[in-house]
Formats: C-alpha cells, structure tokens, sequence
DNA sequence: ACAGGAACGCTAGCGGTGCTAGGATTGCTG
DNA sequence: CAGCAATCCTAGCACCGCTAGCGTTCCTGT
C-alpha cells in the first residue's frame, strides 16, 4: 500500500514538474520553443516519459492553461473586491485583465488563442474558466438589464480579448492603450 | 528585350500561382495543411522555387492577407454604402466583417492572428487596411466626438475581432452571436 | 529468501516539417 | 555556333511530434 501511494505521489511530482517546465520554457521563450525534447531534457527524463502523462504536446499546453484560468479568475476577483464603486470597478478589473494577458502573454495564448479543443467540456476548466467570466459578470451587473448579462458579459469579454490579441500582434500602437481601454470601459458602465 | 519581358511576366504569374495556390489550400483545409511540398507540388515546380519568389512560408501567408485586406475593405465599404441611416451602417458593417472572418477564417487567421510581423511597415498594406480602417472610422463617426474617433474606432474594431476569434475557438456559444452582436453595435451607435 | 512478472523508462527510429547547397540542364547572347 | 548565364531539380540538413520494442528495475506471492 505504501510503495504504490508513494509512487503515485512521486508520479503526480513528475507530472507537475512537466507542467511547469512548459509553463516557464513557454513565459520565456514563447511556445515555439516548447518541444518535447527540450521538455523531456528538462525535467531530467527521456521523451517518451511526457507521454506516459499526456496523450501530446496540446494536452501539455492545455495542463499551463488550465493553470492560467485560475490565476486569471483570482486576479480578476481581487481587482474587483478592492474596486471603492462599481464604475471603477469595470476599470480596474478591464485594467487586471489586460495587465494579465500582457504579463504571461504564453500563457494567455494557451488559454484563448492556441490548444483550441482540449479541456473546454471537462471538469477542470469549467471551474475556474467560469469563476472568471462570473467576476466579469459581477462587475458589469450595475450597468445591465438582467436577461442580458450574458451577452453583455461576452461582448465586454470579446473588447478585453480583442484589445489584449491586437496590441501584441502589433495591429494597434501599444502607446494609445489606455485611450482606448478607456472608452471600452466608457462604453460598458454607464 | 521581348523574351526578358516575357521572362517577367511568367515569373510573375507564377508568382501568383503561388499566393492562389495557398490561398485556396488554407480556405480548404487550414494553414496546417498548407506545406511547401504540397505548394510546390500544386504549381507542379519543385520546393526551391517558392524560396525565388519569397523569403519563406511566412512571407507567403502574408503575401495572402495582402489580398484579404483588399476584399475586407471592399466588403465593409460596400456595407456602409447600402445603409438606410449611420445606425444601421455600424450594424450592416460590424455583419459584414463578422461575416468575412466568417467565411474565410484562414484567410483572417492570416491577416489578424497568424504572420505577425512581416508587412505591416511595407507599402501594400497598409493601402488596403488603411481603407479598411478608415471604413471603421467613418462608419462610427456620428457618435463620437472628433478627437476621440481613433480611439474609438480602434476599440470598436477590437470587439468585432474579439468576437470573431473567441467565437471561433469555442468560447463563445454561436447561438447567441447575434445578440453580442447587437450589443456592441448597441454600444457604439449612440 | 527467492523466482516470476509487471511496471517502467530508455534507445532508436518513423514520417513529416521548413529550408538550402550544388550541380545539371536549359535557353539566350554575341 | 560557342559560351555563358539564368533556371530549376535532386538530395540532404536539422529539427519536429510521436511510437515501437527492448532492458532493467523493483515489487509481489510463495
């Protein structure tokens, strides 16, 4: 009983340790520089291991996106908690957001631009994907009909996203930002 | 001098022969599909000569946006131009682009999400995006004060896109497109 | 304590990618 | 018609994601 608990334990390590691997391979090199033999050198083992942990290479990024879900979620939940009133909470947390996307932009990718089909109808994502959006939900309520929260919701999410993919693919001057978050937030709480 | 002009015009043909090639591929099967080997073997010329006409696969995909960026600007132009009134004219224009991304989304990937760096700084495209870009404006125009029409539009614009690609990767239920739709137009025509 | 067996992780290799060096062939030019 | 220059192809490089198959190691039941 002991031996396979430990070695459950110490495969669940293992796979941590693939995760995180990519995860600070990808934030400092960008996915390109991801591959599974650089992975594998890595954590100290050889490239058939990674498979023995994920079905391939998007199971891995999706594993580093789920992880980004729930730090998305709670950043966005801190910035609404210490917003003083509901106007300036749809800045701050639009502010959050995009802070967070530009500071692990990889990760971001992983989330909304890469690994398109992997865990979106599973357990895990749900969770914290949904904590996410209902923060999102939460904070522009003050300015919207009930039966259309939704749909608020989402078109508020969709300028977030389309600001944040825009600036880094180098479609819009990065020096204009916050002129332009500005008027995203102008136009979703009033 | 006849036959070096004759020389240029094949060259050039074959040159476009190359773009249509991949353009078709991508809209067929995905960029993934598109190889240089099967390029190559679709103009029935041997690998090597894509690499005469362009520096890489890259700048192929982009040489394929070029020409996106013309039909994108001439569908949002000729949205606006049938419009009744300037309300409907960020409607019918914020369908016509949501329509375009729609019906041609390897083409759009190329424009917007793939290819990044290649020829935003060159003479060709920003022709057309411009024309493109200055459609948005125009259409958007009557609701907003001067100063802050670039702004505005580039926002505007980071919607339609954000809803485009997080629709298209799953993360946004289609059913209700037409209703985030209506929102954001609701947003920016008032 | 020991034989048997299963789990484990490695080496080696497959088919594919983008891209390039080098030589052969072609076709124009003087 | 000789010579040259442009053209294009064969072959191959280094890398990718992924997998088959084999040794070794370690746990298990007697």
């Amino acid at each position: 009983m002991s031996t396979q608990a430990r070695r459950q334990r110490e495969r669940a390590e293992r796979e941590q340790a693939i995760v995180a691997a990519a995860r600070d391979l990808a934030l400092a090199e960008g996915w390109d520089a991801v591959t599974t033999r650089r992975l594998a050198a890595e954590i100290e083992y050889s490239q058939p291991v990674l498979y023995s942990h994920f079905k391939g290479k998007d199971a891995i990024m999706a594993a580093v996106a789920v992880e980004g879900f729930a730090e998305l979620a709670t950043a966005l939940v801190s910035a609404r908690a210490s917003a003083p009133d509901p106007r300036q909470a749809v800045a701050d947390v639009a502010t959050a957001y995009v802070a967070f996307a530009q500071q692990r932009p990889a990760i971001y990718d992983a989330m909304f631009t890469l690994a398109v089909d992997l865990p979106f109808a599973s357990q895990d994502v749900p969770t914290d994907l949904a904590r996410g959006f209902a923060e999102l939900a939460e904070t522009v309520r003050p300015f919207v009909d009930n039966d259309d929260l939704e749909a608020v919701t989402e078109t508020f999410w969709s300028g977030l996203h389309g600001l944040v993919t825009l600036m880094r693919s180098g479609r819009l001057r990065r020096a204009d930002h916050d002129r332009r978050l500005a008027v995203l937030v102008d136009r979703f709480s009033r």
